[in-house]
DNA sequence: AGAAAAAATGTAATCCTTTACATGCAAACC
DNA sequence: GGTTTGCATGTAAAGGATTACATTTTTTCT
């Protein structure tokens, strides 16, 4: 429990008013309605404010106004390094509109037994930004109930069948465009590295990735599927447990650039060579994919204009403009570097 | 400019009372100091709550109590994922004490032109974790107004020569393990790829790395320091660089793993072979780090913590516990892989 | 010049809680 | 039994801004 208590404010807008020699209200509109004073008194108050640089008291305004101007970010994981560019995305989205952002994770908020709508109907924020597709019914009922309603917005990932607006990748393009490269290199023998089960994002680039295969007239046997989270260790784990099988697949996609590289270095363990006897791509292209051994051959999302477009949209659905669509699918296109190449002959 | 507005609370302390037949005062008393109500009362105000799901209005009580319950993480860039780590380390120290995080970057910060102090005095935040150590004068200058005394910790990164108080990792020492370590590997030709011009990590790893060698009796020549920033780029661009050179040195010593991933990626192309040729040493211990290829030897800084330990600072500095120190050093250590191997003979 | 319209400013209510102080009432004490 | 003490509760005053409405001053128009 906290119990300090800070002189916040030291001066006030009753302070400013006297000694300016004008009333609250004007000391008021010189701040946030310039138009509605005539020219000196706006100077004469914002000499004042600017000599004892004051500021005005964010909850007092709230309070009165009845907004936070602050949007809150709902993170699966803080200390996941992919999340911090779609966050700054939405800092991009938020900054010209002058609103603030809060972060949490979904970790420290069941830490604290309160969901995230606690925040918006403390009104503490607008509306939310929610990355984690994987939040339990209960919340996403209390998400659903008409009084956060128009206030969320999903991005990256999203809850099934639930009607919220979402914004995301084309996941499936992504992984169709994968096969489409290998299938041209001449693979007929595919792997596939799969995030976490359950997770949307699992499911929509294994759904795109079987389509894709089937198209080309391949399929992916269950034995040929492995990972189950989207993080390094897993995909070295995953690349020994595919090369102890019989036969082998000659290219390996992965669900994840943290996926891919967690691979390859399995591969490079066991004396396998990317990409000359396996080719291997991932999905993200996060900054190290370009710097990685060999190159990293994926697929890029623009993790920070998603961000972006998440925040606009949420905006826009604060400020009653209908949504023209729920439903937002941003295009994703194929990096070709190193890690592809030519199947094995044979 | 926003112009949106909501009607935030469907419900106000106000109903509750009338609907459980008591007085706002006790149904504030009811959840805030639980103590003080009767048994009886208290279940009955509860049901009323749970019932129509109400929660305090943050603004209104922050507004009374005077105290945001909220503290603001300035970050230089938030699309470095070198911080979320840190971030994810402050929120779980925040967490316990009820505290709500809001994080900022510098970048957005100033398209906005307000400083971070405006945060505070505004009183939307009790306190700043600032993990930029380049802030403008003009700004250290506020930070340091009796006003805001004890509410700032810097973190990772520092002013120099302000007094704040520091929780930082020991870089110097970090540096010196490194150079140890490859001393002890035979090598005597170093080079250092360091950080940002200007920047305190940066200062403190070249001189730690400067003292370290200067006890092994080496030295570092001019032409032996690279880099300039702690990005991938650099690291690739400063390996060409480095073995343009007439003489090569045999060790590099990085000041980020980034600049170590991006240098032994430049180092690949250039058929120069890691470790057997050059050994390359990194700092930090991103979770990559162990998965490059090859896996690479860096020195681990634990950033979670780093980031609890300032959020704990921070927490008892705004209770208004003295600090015991105002520098906390955290201890680091080096993770020997395999970028590192015996000096090449001759 | 006088009336009407527009602009500038002021007064005071309002946003929703918390909490100092007052009140009432029961238990504890001598 | 009459004070004293202590608990449970209520009343009403903050807390710092915004803004509807009222008032005054200035401009515009005929």
């Amino acid at each position: 429990m906290q119990t300090y208590r800070r002189d916040i404010m030291a001066i006030g807008i009753k302070d400013i008013a006297r000694l300016a020699g004008v009333s609250t209200a004007t000391v008021s509109r010189a701040l946030s309605h310039p138009g509605r004073v005539s020219p000196e008194t706006r100077a004469q108050v914002m000499a004042v404010v600017e000599e004892h640089d004051y500021r005005v008291n964010s909850f007092a305004r709230s309070l009165r106004v009845r907004r936070a101007d602050a949007v809150l970010a709902l993170v699966p994981n803080l200390g996941n390094p992919f999340f911090s560019e779609i966050i700054a995305g939405i800092q991009d989205g938020l900054t010209p509109a002058g609103l603030d952002l809060l972060v949490t994770d979904s970790l420290s908020q069941q830490a604290r037994r309160q969901s995230p709508v606690t925040h918006l109907q403390a009104a503490r924020a607008d509306g939310l930004i929610c990355l984690d597709g994987a939040l339990p019914a209960g919340i996403l009922d209390d998400l659903a109930a008409s009084d956060v309603a128009g206030r969320v917005v999903f991005a990256c990932e999203w809850p099934d069948g639930r009607g919220f607006p979402v914004v995301r990748s084309d996941n499936r393009a992504g992984m169709a465009l994968a096969v489409q490269h290998l299938v041209g290199l001449g693979h007929r023998d595919f792997a596939l590295l799969t995030g976490p089960e359950g997770n949307v994002l699992t499911r929509e680039r294994r759904e795109g990735a079987e389509a894709a295969l089937a198209q080309a007239g391949l399929s992916l046997p269950p034995s040929r599927i492995a990972g189950g989270s989207f993080e390094i260790r897993d995909g070295f784990r995953a690349a020994g447990d595919l090369m102890r099988m019989p036969s082998r697949p000659t290219a390996i996609l992965c669900s994840s650039d943290q996926l891919a590289i967690g691979c390859i270095s399995g591969l490079s363990e066991l004396g396998v060579r990317v990409p000359q006897d396996v080719s291997v791509v991932g999905f993200d292209d996060i900054a190290l994919a370009a710097y990685s051994r060999p190159p990293l051959t994926t697929i890029r999302q623009d993790r920070r204009r998603l961000g972006r477009i998440a925040a606009e949209r949420l905006l826009s659905s604060l400020s009653g403009k209908p949504l023209a669509e729920t439903l937002t699918t941003l295009p994703v296109e194929i990096v070709v570097r190193r890690s592809t190449a030519a199947a094995p002959a044979g």
